[in-house]
DNA sequence: CGGTAACCTGGGAT
DNA sequence: AATCCCAGGTTAC
């Protein structure tokens, strides 16, 4: 038993500019000399091993005082499940807040969603709260920009079954699990820490990260931040940096920085301009980023810049390919050549919104998720060690195979 | 141009 | 207890 926890953990008061006023340029508030004076990521995950999915009970009470109550909106559960569109790994930055409830920072909204399984009307349970806005009137537009609403999950659901009787199959379990349309900026630096890295981890790195926004209010133990702009992402060294523990990722967020402030108009206007283009062009520019690499750009692309063909091919798409999509490449090694092969693969299987699809197995393949499937639906890991193994003694047999095969 | 090793870190498996 | 392996990869050789 413990006592509860001090409510801002998280600090960074050598970083952290003054709340009220716009940064100013000239007198960046970083003494780089004192770099080991940040110690932020540490606080901000208490140290005990089991604090993380133990929801707090009494997280509905918070200190901000909403500016409106809970409003209704207007969603059916096909067409948004919290549990598979939060926490599966496309945004960091939103959090559980209690168990039907999740809240996070949209532009300097900071908002919750509910869930309200007891509700009257299942048809239409989600409400949505306002804990900070500068504008309230322009939230809910956020809201809906936010979870990309124009586009209806059931019709993709409809067509996706119609393609494949495995997503059929699936379907039911994972109704709801929605691609979101983020900031660029803010997608862009979240991806950017997750190269070769786990959630637990990229999670406290975002958080560091947002940390250098404007703080926007504490919900549950959360301390929440408007994700901070290009100007007050500069003002971190890569020194700090990896004091924080990014280890070799500083030097991308660095030099992701100075590369986006050099382009004419400003990085994050170049970067919402990608939005208009061809997927190949986007991905083309994303990669001119230090530490944007095909996969990087590939979540970039579909999770913030209307990209929804993007298909970034992780470890886990590679098995779902392997399994169900491209068996000829079983065995072979995850290489640039054979991920664009799945990427086409899925886009011949999927169509247009194959991004989308992506998501929804990759969401079903997240052990959180392969406990609540049927087991006939889940594939079969066996030990990994003994798959690995075979994996690379297959490696050079299959590649052969596969060059035969496209030949 | 395709294949490989190195890269930071921390948690869990061996 | 020490070591290995892996985690939503990218880069430099």
């Amino acid at each position: 038993m413990k006592p509860p926890k001090p409510p801002t953990p998280q600090k960074i008061p050598t970083i952290k500019p003054q709340p009220t006023s716009p940064i100013p340029p000239p007198t960046p508030p970083i003494n780089p000399k004192t770099p080991t004076h940040l110690n932020p990521i540490k606080p901000s995950i208490p140290p005990s091993k089991t604090q993380k999915n133990l929801t707090p009970k009494f997280s509905h009470i918070h200190p901000l005082q909403p500016l409106q109550p809970w409003q209704t909106l207007n969603i059916s559960p096909s067409e948004l499940s919290l549990p598979l569109t939060f926490p599966t790994g496309q945004t960091f930055t939103w959090k559980q807040t209690s168990p039907f409830q999740f809240t996070g920072p949209i532009n300097s909204h900071l908002i919750s969603l509910k869930h309200d399984i007891n509700g009257c009307d299942q048809s239409s349970p989600f409400s949505y709260l306002i804990h900070h806005s500068p504008n309230p009137l322009q939230a809910k537009a956020s809201l809906y920009d936010f979870l990309n609403l124009t586009i209806s999950l059931n019709d993709l659901f409809k067509s996706f079954s119609e393609s494949d009787s495995r997503f059929a199959q699936l379907a039911p379990h994972l109704a709801g699990a929605r691609v979101l349309r983020q900031d660029p900026i803010e997608c862009l630096f979240q991806f950017l820490c997750s190269s070769n890295n786990n959630i637990g981890r990229i999670t406290k790195m975002v958080g560091f990260l947002s940390s250098l926004g404007e703080f926007l209010g504490t919900v549950g133990d959360f301390d929440f931040y408007e994700f901070p702009s290009l100007e007050r992402l500069s003002m971190v060294s890569e020194a700090q940096l990896r004091e924080a523990g990014f280890g070799y990722r500083a030097k991308y967020i660095v030099g992701a920085v100075k590369a986006l402030q050099s382009k004419p108009g400003g990085g994050a206007e170049w970067l919402s301009s990608l939005r208009g283009l061809e997927l190949h062009e986007v991905v083309d520019a994303l990669c001119t980023l230090p530490g944007v690499g095909p996969k990087v750009a590939a979540c970039i692309a579909l999770f913030s810049l209307d990209q929804h063909h993007a298909i970034p091919v992780d470890t886990h798409v590679w098995q779902i390919a392997t399994r169900y999509i491209t068996p000829e490449l079983a065995g072979a090694r995850l290489t640039p050549a054979l991920c664009s092969r799945v990427a086409e693969a899925f886009v011949g299987k999927y169509g247009k919104y194959a991004g989308w699809a992506q998501t929804v197995l990759f969401i079903g393949e997240l052990p959180s998720q392969k406990a609540l499937l049927p087991s006939h639906l889940c594939s079969i890991k066996e030990t990994k060690t003994k798959s690995t193994r075979k994996r690379k003694l297959g490696k050079l047999e299959v590649s052969i195979q596969f060059l035969s095969d496209s030949s």
